[in-house]
DNA sequence: CCAGTGAGTAGGTTTTCTGGACCCACCATA
DNA sequence: TATGGTGGGTCCAGAAAACCTACTCACTGG
């Protein structure tokens, strides 16, 4: 958790500071599945029971998953995405995109999310505004703070 | 690194397997930012020199980047992301995009990428075969192994 | 000769993960 | 009433990983 003196100031740290930790987006995946139940969970994530409590307090505390009781007496809980959850789901398209395309010879994915247009859904991040695919040549970064540079391609 | 006895197949957790440890995505960051030199990603990624080591030789090892040399005498590498590493920005581009959202209250991001259609990137997840943005309502997860159900939305 | 830089490696401490056992409340059934 | 099963956790000791500091080696520049 100790950041080292200043690194780069950048959202993507920053978010991965949240949903970073191993499992984190496992869990985040399940519940987005519609496996609400802590043993679900358990089984379908592969955590430790005592790291996906850990995990499950770690998200709802940031406001990704809300706890919400479906019985009383016993007292059971389930966890939910909020909509904050769900804006993570395109990091989890995208994750699953890659390693579909890197990790596998095509045919053997052992997930196919279909969208609702009618094909298998092949995930595509694209400029919201001229909605053309993003390619790394098209892109220059800024850095906002000072001192903060960078090189090369994608430079500013 | 071992898992528990049979979780979920998913290319995610595979993709998380080769780049979910700490500061491998931060590393992929500053090499696509174009710095690539080891000390720069010291100071850039804020991890300890021996962990960044161990990132690059596992990034190396799983062909996201490719280490090269620029001076021989003294031997003096770089590390530049390959065609697989560039793949994986769009994973950047929609972490940092949530972060920017949920992080911060707008206005303050650390830093901006500009695409060259003029306007600042705004990272939109698209279905490919339709070209509209991706909603949560919209998918229909199919786990193709036996066994691996999914519930409620999103489910098979 | 001395200081400094780039790219690591080595060692010891601290933190986190892991696997397993355990706990409590409840339900089913016999 | 005992007996077992399930859901949702907690606790603990050992293993693994991360952390920090220091050190090395090969130069370069003054």
């Amino acid at each position: 958790m100790a950041a080292r003196k200043d690194p780069r100031p950048c959202s993507i740290a920053d978010t991965l500071a949240v949903v970073g930790e191993k499992y984190s987006l496992l869990v985040l995946r399940e519940v987005c599945l519609g496996n609400r139940r802590f043993d679900q969970l358990v089984r379908n994530v592969g955590a430790p029971r005592d790291i996906l409590a850990a995990r499950l307090r770690r998200l709802v505390d940031a406001g990704i998953l809300t706890k919400r009781p479906y019985s009383e007496r016993p007292q059971r809980f389930e966890y939910l995405p909020t909509q904050a959850g769900l804006d993570l789901e395109p990091v989890l398209m995208t994750l699953m995109a890659w390693g579909d395309r890197h990790l596998r010879d095509s045919g053997d994915r052992p997930m196919v999310i279909e969208h609702n247009c009618g094909h298998d859904l092949l995930p595509q991040v694209t400029c919201a505004a001229c909605g053309t695919p993003v390619r790394h040549e098209d892109l220059t970064a800024h850095p906002h703070a000072e001192g903060w540079t960078v090189a090369g391609p994608t430079a500013a």
